[in-house]
DNA sequence: TAATTCTGATTACAAGTGTAGTCAATAGTT
DNA sequence: AACTATTGACTACACTTGTAATCAGAATTA
């Protein structure tokens, strides 16, 4: 098993990330009505545990799930893995595709301009 | 089978966005120094083929292999699977995140800051 | 012409993934 | 105590992906 975390798994550690720990049911009702089946989503939450990203305690019979990494490490990854292998690396091309296809409000291009200004500074 | 284009096979994409037509072998010779194999190269032709996003002719016995889909159209498609994936579709997150991950050059910088004044104008 | 080689087509196969069903133990209920 | 419902563990299974080997036909060469 890679320890690599699927699209639907991250999905299922989106709603722990939001909120943990949980009980497997509650994570179970949180996607029900995105049409996932309960055994599909405990079958997520056993692979998440078996590549340790997801821990657990027991509370009686059942047990109650927390992330173990930091959504802003998993996402990070991801956004580095993405960089590297769609655009080969190059920011400048990735920044673009991003900008110019996703029609950017006023307000994301103020902040994305401060944001430059900052990083401008270091 | 999917039409999705798998990581690998992107990477012969690429080859032949670089230059086409190419033969396979001339595609298996570009990629020969990365390590990859004659037959698994030959395999994601063949796959790429029946995915509809590379198309061929006959040249005697052997094929000249040419994309029949643009980069920008792939690069942009994965771009906003990628954007709903992993950040949900909020483009201020998934900007801070490559921009603070990523140190970026100054000429990244005025690149990306005249990029976006020029989305501002529109 | 017979042997070899090149090339695409077909087949192989393990690991990962999406999707879910079955099993077994336990806890709660009658 | 017997029954039922809940829950995690285990099993299932088709599809995708990475990685390549084999097959069959055509071209080249001896």
């Amino acid at each position: 098993m890679s320890n690599r975390v699927s699209e639907s798994e991250q999905i299922v550690m989106e709603i722990l990330w939001q909120e943990s720990p949980l009980s497997s049911s509650e994570v179970v009702s949180k996607l029900h009505d995105q049409g996932w089946n309960e055994k599909t989503v405990k079958t997520f939450l056993n692979r998440l545990v078996k590549k340790q990203v997801v821990s657990f305690t027991r509370d009686g019979r059942r047990y109650l799930y927390s992330p173990c990494v930091a959504r802003e490490d998993v996402l990070s990854e991801e956004s580095s893995g993405f960089l590297n292998r769609v655009f080969q690396g190059d920011m400048k091309q990735l920044l673009t595709t991003f900008v110019q296809n996703k029609q950017l409000s006023n307000e994301e291009l103020d902040y994305l301009k401060r944001l430059l200004d900052s990083e401008a500074k270091k």
